[in-house]
DNA sequence: CGGCATACG
DNA sequence: CGTA
DNA sequence: GCCG
């Protein structure tokens, strides 16, 4: 709607006021149909930036002023969505957000159209017909990565306060969890305990390997498998390892010693050159390093929390010495060949006489004691190299670690308090206990790395808690309901495709597989990964499970029509049927086939439509109109009531208690009343702000708006991300107001609330806002995601703007992000089907006041 | 026939 | 009650 | 108004 429009609208006299306002409603959603795409999220590519890089933007934002800086192009890392990995809540929590999130993965990837031309239209596709041609079908596949959705990133409750039902604790006996809950866990580490007794145990089950597998295994198999158990698990390997590495060492310097003292016994020091020597030399220094090394690995902080340095240095040290053996060896293997005394048989290739070499020594039996102890020098140096290389490339594993972790879409956290899950490569209880606070062993997951991979070979999160290497905490106590449902849902594999079991989960009817997700895309493998990740629509009661276009390319003014009657039923106070009728607009958007050749009988198959709604649908495609829907348009006192509520504060009940007392035109409204609602942001500057605050934002605007504002942030704060969400998140090209959520690090000391003061206080210096809606209290509690709605205005002739601003921790910035990016239907769907789920009614932020 | 999202100003 |  |  054009600000003139609103204009005329506002100043028309009752008699014009209807046909106004009827165009005005008639172009509640005129906007040219948009290509379908789903809820992809940003249709910028959305990259999870590691946190490792500290990623700054291009400019010093303080240098300029806020309106160049705001000219400038967008250029800056805010389209970089970074989360921290994590759990939601608990874990109980987290599988059913997992399954949110797989589920809801269609929200996480960018959707591209298949080229070459298929249609997005399958209008004359009989759904019902067995043998429907799929190729017709509308069909989608993803590209990008992942990026935050539902599962990673919301986060850890950190109260720890467990609302445990009676009857749930009971049921918590029965469950088979990770032996993190046996003492052992809690008793001190001792090498006797982690060596088979322990729950460092073969015994416990390995990730994804069931315990029906186990007993089916081959006796080979099963060797293989308790070996495997054995070095991932237990504590004991590592310095098992070193030791051998020492004992090595020790054996050169053996070697070294006897052969020299042997050599100097027959009078033949130079016989093999100087690598004996150069043997006794290094092996006390290697020895020196091994028993370092056993330092490190047991006793020091784990090097995955070294500085950059000093894991550099630590690298470099290694290298040192596998370049030592390295040179020894060569040296050993050129001494033996080329030795003065000929070890080398006389039809070896090696052989040859040198001048002054002696094919006998005194006895011959000196001689092959001399180079048998060379080979065996060789020999051994050798194998040093091969550990050496061994234990450099497990220096390179940390590396690994952080490329897939943000291969995974997740970020790395500098920070410990950043992070929802710890990962480590440690197995002794005591050794993670020293370098982890009491809070987080008890609200973070502490969790071996082959979860990762696990997670990477999945595809999905998997199930977290065979993985664990410190016992989880008690917040495990609904996982028996989660374990349970997720059974029953067929997705409690961690190595089937997520598509496979989501398949499963879906609640859904026999109208259901009309897209299926299983064709190939025509091209490359990479697609054909991406593809598996493109939900079918899925015909589910809840928004949340199924993929919906910004616009429906087949049924948009069907949707308009629906949005236009729940209008009405808000006006009317019936809160009931006006969601029945944004659920079913939801759903009608969403269904990729032509309702229109529909009888009733196969509309009320899709959920959310009802006897009456199909009626409706069918009245609509046979009429051309819904007869109410024009009721409406003509009523004059709907469509004034509707026009109160477009102003800020003025509801439904104001609406109409306005209307009753004769207001008819908006200024009518101002002169009347002076309501303390919203109290920066009366009904008197809402209307003169309204030709502003009613003309759409478009994105490169948003943009503008959020890079301005972020730039002025980071003027008095590090480390800040951020998204735009709200709408713009869903892919709308345009939108009334911009969501900016923001996180910033941990080691800063100020509260969320605190610094959206502060920022408001910059802002208004600057100054590019003209109203403060609301702002968050001053001294909120330090762990709430705060807000502050503002109408911004870059400048005094451009358009006020609203913005609000979401101001999280970063352990909160994944749920934030969640809870800002909506639709509102999304949202109440999540919560209901949450409920649904057996989620305890807790009034931990985590969950409460989040969403 | 009960439930339908939730928190905050 | 209004807003997100 | 719809769903279970």
């Amino acid at each position: 709607m054009s600000a003139e429009s609103t204009a005329a609208q506002a100043g028309s006299t009752p008699d014009t006021r209807a046909t106004s306002l009827r165009s005005r409603s008639g172009s509640v959603s005129g906007d040219a149909p948009a290509p379908m795409t789903f809820y992809g999220g940003n249709p910028l590519p959305l990259h999870l930036t590691p946190i490792l890089s500290k990623t700054r933007p291009a400019g010093p934002a303080s240098e300029e002023s806020g309106i160049s800086q705001m000219l400038q192009p967008f250029t800056d890392v805010s389209t970089g969505v970074a989360v921290p990995i994590c759990v939601p809540y608990t874990p109980a929590q987290w599988f059913a957000w997992r399954d949110l999130r797989l589920q809801g993965a269609h929200r996480a990837r960018k959707l591209v159209p298949l080229p070459n031309g298929i249609e997005p239209e399958p209008s004359n596709i009989d759904p019902y017909d067995a043998d429907i041609n799929v190729e017709q079908a509308p069909l989608f596949i993803t590209r990008g990565a992942l990026h935050d959705t539902v599962g990673w990133e919301a986060q850890a409750e950190r109260t720890g306060r467990q609302n445990v039902h009676p009857e749930k604790e009971e049921a918590q006996k029965g469950l088979t969890m990770h032996a993190a809950t046996e003492e052992q866990w809690n008793a001190p580490w001792m090498f006797d305990e982690t060596l088979g007794a322990g729950p460092a145990s073969a015994k416990v089950p390995l990730e994804g390997v069931s315990e029906e597998k186990v007993a089916q295994m081959t006796d080979w198999q099963l060797f293989q498998y308790h070996t495997r158990a054995f070095l991932l698990r237990n504590a004991y390997v590592p310095l098992l390892c070193r030791a051998v590495n020492v004992m090595l060492l020790t054996s050169t310097l053996a070697i070294g010693i006897v052969l020299r003292r042997k050599l100097r016994a027959v009078g033949e020091e130079a016989a093999v050159g100087v690598s004996p020597l150069l043997a006794i030399i290094f092996s006390p220094p290697s020895m020196a390093h091994a028993i370092l090394q056993i330092w490190f690995e047991y006793f020091s902080l784990p090097i995955g929390l070294w500085k950059l340095s000093s894991k550099l240095w630590y690298t470099v040290l290694e290298l040192v010495f596998v370049c030592l053996w390295s040179a020894e060896l060569a040296l050993a293997m050129d001494n033996y060949f080329t030795s003065t005394i000929v070890c080398t048989a006389s039809n070896s290739p090696f052989y040859f006489i040198r001048e002054g070499a002696r094919t006998r020594l005194e006895h011959q039996g000196d001689k092959d004691t001399v180079c048998n102890l060379q080979v065996a020098l060789i020999c051994l140096t050798f194998v040093s190299v091969i550990v050496y290389l061994m234990v450099f490339m497990r220096v390179d594993d940390y590396e690994r670690v952080v490329n897939r972790i943000r291969q995974l879409g997740a970020v790395h956290c500098e920070a410990k308090e950043d992070a929802n899950i710890l990962l480590t490569a440690l197995r002794a209880p005591r050794r993670i206990e020293a370098h982890t606070s009491e809070d987080d062993r008890l609200h973070k997951p502490i969790l071996a790395v082959a979860w990762l991979d696990a997670c990477a070979d999945a595809g999905i999160n998997v199930d977290l808690r065979p993985f664990a290497v410190y016992p989880l905490s008690d917040a495990y106590s609904h996982a028996q309901k989660r374990e349970s449902f997720l059974q029953s849902a067929g997705a409690c594999v961690p190595t089937t495709p997520w598509f496979k079991r989501a398949r499963l989960a879906f609640p859904q009817t026999p109208l259901t597989p009309v897209v299926h997700g299983t064709l190939d895309p025509p091209d490359e493998l990479d697609d054909r990964e991406a593809w598996r990740h493109a939900p079918p629509w899925t015909n589910t009661e809840y928004a949340i499970f199924r993929p919906t276009p910004l616009q429906s390319a087949l049924h948009q003014p069907l949707v308009d029509t629906l949005q236009l009657l729940r209008q009405h039923r808000r006006l009317t106070n019936d809160a009931h049927s006006e969601m029945a009728y944004m659920r079913a607009a939801a759903a009608v958007k969403a269904v990729p086939f032509a309702l229109e050749p529909m009888p009733v009988e196969q509309l009320v198959q899709v959920k959310g439509i009802g006897a009456k709604m199909a009626g409706l649908i069918r009245q609509f495609y046979t009429l051309g109109t819904i007869a109410e829907a024009d009721t409406i348009r003509a009523d004059a006192a709907i469509q004034t009531m509707l026009a109160f509520t477009s102003l800020y504060g003025i509801g439904p009940k104001l609406a109409e208690k306005a209307y009753n007392e004769g207001c008819r035109t908006l200024q009518d409204l101002t002169s009347r009343k002076k309501t303390a609602l919203a109290a920066h942001l009366g009904p008197r500057e809402s209307l003169a702000l309204l030709p502003d605050l009613s003309q759409s934002i478009p994105r490169e605007e948003a943009e503008a708006i959020a890079t301005h504002v972020v730039a002025l942030l980071r003027t008095f704060l590090s480390h800040v991300q951020y998204t735009i969400a709200g709408s713009f998140r869903r892919g709308a090209p345009q939108s009334n107001d911009v969501d900016l959520v923001a996180t910033y690090d941990a080691s800063e000391l100020q509260t969320p609330a605190q610094i959206l003061h502060t920022l408001v206080d910059v802002l208004r210096a600057v100054p590019c806002i003209t109203h403060i809606v609301s702002v968050a209290r001053r001294k909120g509690e330090s762990d709430n995601v705060h807000v502050a709605q503002l109408v911004y205005r870059t400048k005094p002739t451009t358009l006020h703007r609203r913005l609000d601003i979401v101001m999280a921790r970063r352990m909160q910035y994944g749920a934030a992000l969640l809870g800002w990016t909506g639709s509102v239907l999304f949202e109440r769907d999540l919560r209901r089907w949450a409920r649904l789920q057996g989620f305890p009614p807790r009034d931990s932020y985590g969950w409460r006041t989040m969403f």
